[in-house]
DNA sequence: ACTTAACTACGATTATTTTCGTAATTAGGA
DNA sequence: TCCTAATTACGAAAATAATCGTAGTTAAGT
């Protein structure tokens, strides 16, 4: 009953984040960004973002002599999904065993640290007072 | 300078989570444990175990006529090196930015939540006492 | 109208990963 | 010892991904 099965390559999940960080995008500007990265050609990226449209991942509309490109996937969803098979695959589905093993090995702010905490006391406070 | 590119395909990583979970263990084990999930032949498994360990991420010994392989990769590391690359590509290197998703669309329990606090706690302690 | 630079379409190649069939090997029991 | 069932080795096909060259198209400026 899910919408679909989101299952972006490594290729495929690069173009998205730009598109999902800049918006509608032609494929120069992609390409462009892809660069700031590492070493791949503008067909190459041209290629990818066809397919993808092909897939249903992106739309595009012709302005001109070029296409831009936006992302039809929901970023957030499909980080999650993305998520969800991390921590399946790798911490036995347990988040906050992710969590622990993320924290403990990347610096974080002391700022980034108090919002996590915030977000922890909220969802405790809502778990006392809806016990489902 | 670092040891070597840990770079497990998705079949690969499967094979370590079992060893990495129950030990040093036959083709026929960790195959059954596979087809838990999904749909894998017997001479499957085996091979990918045979490539991983000419690609040096597992070692094996006879005894009789099986083989017995274990991981060579060190679990930890290699989660580690894994989430990296995740928190890198998803969330612009942002640890704290991965960690508030999970958080907020998985069920935790209030222990483990807990235990989140408290490994926080520690950090910032830390980061007081030693202001590096 | 012509030229040019940018862009698209498309096929094809290469690389990587996954899958499995088949033959050879081996140990254990009849 | 001989048969059988389990196991390994190996090659190769199938599936998936990534890359790029080339030809054709288009619009903008001259």
């Amino acid at each position: 009953m899910r919408p679909q099965k989101i299952k972006p390559t490594e290729a495929e999940l690069e173009i998205l984040q730009v598109l999902w960080t800049y918006g509608p995008s032609t494929v120069r500007f992609v390409n462009e960004k892809l660069k700031g990265e590492r070493n791949v050609g503008y067909t190459t990226s041209l290629k990818v973002m066809q397919i993808m449209t092909e897939k249903g991942m992106l739309d595009r509309y012709k302005e001109s002599r070029t296409h831009i490109y936006s992302a039809l996937v929901e970023e957030k969803a499909t980080k999650i999904q993305l998520m969800n098979k991390f921590v399946s695959t790798l911490f036995g589905g347990s988040a906050s065993g992710m969590v622990l093993q993320a924290l403990g090995n990347h610096k974080c702010s002391t700022e980034e640290l108090d919002e996590i905490k915030k977000l922890i006391e909220s969802i405790e406070k809502q778990t006392d007072h809806e016990p489902k």
